[in-house]
DNA sequence: ACCTGAACACCGTTCAAGT
DNA sequence: ACCTGAACACCGTTCAAGT
């Protein structure tokens, strides 16, 4: 029981206030899991590429080579980062609403699962099919597009765009990172309003008039929002007559 | 002129079958040019984790801080590929055709130049507005969605994912990676598909209805073309009445 | 102008070993 | 079962120096 004493006993080593917000103040036993809560904290507050092997176990009080008890390699461990993304989706109950609506309210829940993480949004991509979560979300989707009137080829080519689409749709939001903040994002977004400003107006009209909505996103609710519909609206389009 | 003698001697050195069709037989004089074009081929046949700076030095025969002194960083070397690429975009002239015909044209153009290079097509997307031919690219996308009537803050909102939409969808084609091939692409295919088999058919009827298609993408041009249409719809769809 | 050499602080990963 | 220690082959990058 010295070991439970241990392991419970406050962190007393000095941290920097970053750090702070991230490592729990009580130190917690390793396990797959409590690794890919930190990794998603520190891809939030830092990005992808402060991710590593060496610095989640640095953050864990521990050896790099710990980390291999508990992933066989780094793929492994960003396989469980999306799988913890797609997890957090939750989906609405299917209802007796046309298809447009059901679609719409999937897109969306799924956007809204991994908006808060849009460093790590990406990694979901190519894991959505392996894993549970995912093959409801996808089975859901496709039973909507096979409604819409799509045959079964077409579902799955607009079903595997349309999580792409909503996937880029976070991950790539217009303007400087949002984990950027203050003085320093406001710097980045004069750098680029004055690129745009000694552009020829005569030959860019277009770009000028946007300026500001496409440096910064003018409203990021609207962004989502406008892709969302068109996403859904060109479903819509598509289908036979 | 012992000097250009040497330049031009031909390499002697044992390639690696791969290298012999990358690397060129004659020793050409370093330039960002060059340097770029070889991180492009490299990045084709070994994808975006073979582009190093080390890497591109060995080909080279050079030093690694050689590439210093042609580009400030990787940063600035990622720049010139994602420049080259958007360079390569060879947009159709404006006609008096409607304006989702035409949107539809640019859109096609922009994926044509930049799907022989799905592993570097990501690196387009921060890097449009910041070249001329990206600028001439949205501002021609942006004239003809205001063309379609959106205001100037949804067209920017549109432009912005439109874009993003199309590199998605060559950056992330369904299927294993294009440049993995032969017999070992058969077993990651035949790998996917045995993972489908195991679903229960009663919960994933339409993931296990779509199966191939999922799993290979039945067919490239397919994908590329209903997704396009899908997306010229959607701003149709979303058009203010 | 263009390149080299040595060095630094980082990576992921393997293997043998400890408890 | 879970972790350490030493080592390896890689990264990007800086700085001083060569021609």
């Amino acid at each position: 029981m010295a070991y439970v004493i241990h392991l419970a006993r406050p962190t007393c080593t000095p941290y920097s206030e970053e750090m702070v917000k991230r490592v729990p103040a009580i130190k917690t036993r390793l396990s797959p899991d409590v690794i890919v809560a930190s990794a998603v904290a520190l891809a939030d507050t830092e990005g992808l590429e402060a991710v590593t092997i060496r610095r989640l176990a640095q953050e864990h009080e521990v050896t790099p080579m710990a980390m291999y008890w508990h992933f066989s390699d780094k793929e492994a461990l960003l396989d469980g980062i999306a799988e913890y993304l797609i997890g957090a989706v939750r989906l609405p109950e299917p209802t007796d609403q046309p298809w447009d609506v059901q679609l719409r309210a999937i897109l969306e829940a799924f956007l809204v699962a991994i908006r808060p993480h849009p460093s790590i949004a990406g990694l979901a991509l190519k894991r959505i099919l392996v894993c549970e979560p995912g093959l409801v979300l996808a089975e859901r989707a496709l039973g909507l597009l096979r409604a819409a009137g799509l045959s079964p080829d077409k579902s799955a080519d607009v079903g595997t765009f349309l999580l792409c689409a909503v996937i880029s749709l976070v991950a790539n939001e217009p303007g400087p990172k949002r984990r950027v903040a203050g003085e320093e994002r406001e710097e980045m977004i004069r750098h680029k309003m004055a690129g745009f400003a000694a552009l020829p107006p005569s030959r860019y009209p277009n770009v000028l008039a946007a300026g500001k909505s496409l440096a910064v996103c003018a409203d990021e609710d609207d962004y989502f929002a406008v892709n969302l519909d068109l996403l859904v609206a060109g479903v819509r389009g598509i289908r036979p007559a």
